[in-house]
RNA sequence: UCCUUAGUAGCUCAGUCGGUUAGAGCGGCGGACUGUUAAUCCGUAGGUCGUAGGUUCAAGUCCUACCUGAGGAGCCA
């Protein structure tokens, strides 16, 4: 009989109705007559409850149905005689499908470590938690995809493999053919990428918006949505050296329509994970309050659902980076000496302790800060007509921090052009950048959105290593 | 990379001031139980105390280095 799937049948299941189900045994349980099984197949957090009399199967057979076994059960479905579940399968034949033995296997029916589970990655999608969270991470996927094609952007894969050395956005992975040992010097002592595959230095891609500027400026609304690879030796809750961005840039567009872009884009995905992921968030979030349930109460995080519904339904704070300096000099902490860091005024760096003093106590939601001096920001974006900053925008979200990071470009080529030798950025080898500018440039602007960081937020998670499938981060690639 | 902190049974942890044979709960295994919800009850096995040195009559406990995890910082998405 054709496999039926746990969440269709808790959904619309008949009772009465005779249907198969292939899953995970979550756990099993019984006294000599009965036995329930609580199984789970992926399609939902929940599980369908398998009754297995005992006169029906043998102890043997039994015996083998633990943690972890991979079943299938046809049978009946019945309005379950317990409370707890409105449904319940009454097996008639039981097929063992593969084993899990019991005393190796090591995902039990109890509460593990999110730092356990970490190290048994391959393991951890069959713990609740994680399927819900990569259900969710799916979900989004989705919905990225759509929000861009509702609105007509296009979708570019930029390279994944780059020449470019000039993009300043991290350290890089070199991506060789040349031996590890005894690579060919040439006369200078050095490697000679010359004889390497690409005939000079490649690296993984830090970024893909260089290239997305480029078909900004023939498709006009385009986004990228691909892995990026960061070298930094970061070793946080909020970095992956391997992680998903997502990067669109826009055509005869400013500062101000990539302001609404980000923030739009923001509330859909969450909004969609709100009308989709309904069941997992309500898990996700009942872990998350029986976690905090011992802490003190103003140390708590707001409930996941009602933060979600929170951001989605108000308006991010606005704020040039000058008025967040006023803010921050005449702020309760940096007057008491708080701040670790003081803040002194105009030019001063902002560190994550001012970034979450802004979000968390000042605003309590989500702010955008724009145009930051020149100095501390990348050499593409436009340069404001006061000459000292830029048309840059961080959106900051509570516990995550910077979560986008954008800015209109500099479309004006003097001025591009002198701002990349300020910064020693090398003009040679970015000609075909250039270009742009050159040829038909326009006012045109975008930004990027860390996926993870995104999954982050709307799953309540707390560190990022738990909402990628993988984790790649230092001193740690595997599977 | 820096600061803080931790590493004891399969998992989560206790282990006092350095002192005899290393402790619990959960999980596993054996048994009991008329429908359970992380079932319950009885019994039982399970340990290179992260690694390497050092101090000491004596080290899980003190010291040094290293490894790994976590929290924070920097870098950023």
């Amino acid at each position: 009989m054709k496999r039926t799937e746990i969440a269709s049948v808790l959904k619309s299941g008949q009772v009465g109705a005779e249907i198969t189900v292939k899953g995970w045994v979550r756990t099993r349980r019984g006294s000599k007559n009965v036995n329930f099984i609580a199984l789970n197949d992926g399609s939902t957090i929940h599980n369908l409850q398998v009754v297995a009399e005992a006169e029906l199967f043998g102890e043997d057979l039994i015996k083998n149905i633990n943690t972890g076994t991979a079943l299938g059960v046809t049978g009946t479905l019945v309005a379950s005689a317990g409370s707890g579940q409105a449904v319940e399968l009454n097996a008639r034949t039981i097929e063992v499908i593969g084993l899990a033995d019991p005393e190796k296997y090591p995902i039990q029916p109890k509460r593990h470590t999110l730092e356990f589970l970490r190290e048994m990655a391959h393991l951890r999608p069959r713990t609740a938690t994680f399927s819900a969270i990569f259900r969710i991470r799916h979900a989004m996927v989705y919905a990225i995809h759509s929000f861009f094609h509702e609105r007509g952007f296009y979708n570019v894969h930029t390279p994944i493999i780059t020449s470019s050395d000039a993009e300043g956005a991290g350290e890089m992975f070199r991506v060789t053919v040349l031996p590890a040992e005894n690579a060919p010097l040439n006369e200078e002592g050095k490697v000679d990428f010359s004889q390497d595959f690409f005939g000079k230095p490649a690296n993984l891609t830090v970024s893909g918006q260089l290239e997305g500027e480029l078909f900004a400026m023939a498709l006009a609304k385009i986004y990228t949505f691909g892995p990026t690879f960061r070298a930094e030796n970061s070793n946080t809750s909020r970095h992956l050296a391997e992680f998903w961005m997502i990067e669109p840039e826009v055509a005869f567009s400013d500062l101000n329509d990539n302001m609404d872009l980000a923030e739009d884009f923001l509330k859909y995905l969450i909004n969609y994970a709100l009308d989709h992921c309904m069941d997992d968030l309500q898990f996700l979030s009942n872990r998350l309050t029986e976690e905090e349930k011992n802490k003190p109460v103003e140390q708590r995080s707001m409930e996941l659902i009602s933060k979600l519904r929170f951001v989605a339904e108000n308006d991010f704070v606005r704020l040039p980076y000058s008025q967040a300096i006023e803010i921050l000099i005449n702020s309760k902490p940096n007057k008491k000496g708080k701040f670790q860091y003081p803040v002194t005024g105009y030019g001063t760096d902002l560190q994550s302790e001012h970034e979450r003093y802004l979000v968390e106590q000042e605003f309590k939601k989500p702010v955008i800060l724009t145009n930051y001096p020149k100095e501390i920001k990348a050499f593409y974006m436009r340069l404001d007509d006061n000459g000292k900053t830029v048309a840059a925008m961080d959106v900051l979200f509570p516990q995550i921090g910077e979560i986008i990071g954008g800015s209109q470009r500099e479309e004006r080529i003097e001025v591009l052009e002198a701002r990349m030798d300020e910064m020693n950025i090398p003009k040679h080898e970015m000609e075909w950048y250039l270009d742009t500018r050159r040829f038909g440039g326009c006012p045109h602007a975008g930004f990027g959105l860390g996926f993870e960081r995104l999954m982050l937020f709307v799953t309540g998670m707390g560190n990022i290593r738990d909402v990628i499938p993988f984790a790649r981060t230092p001193k740690n690639c595997e599977f």
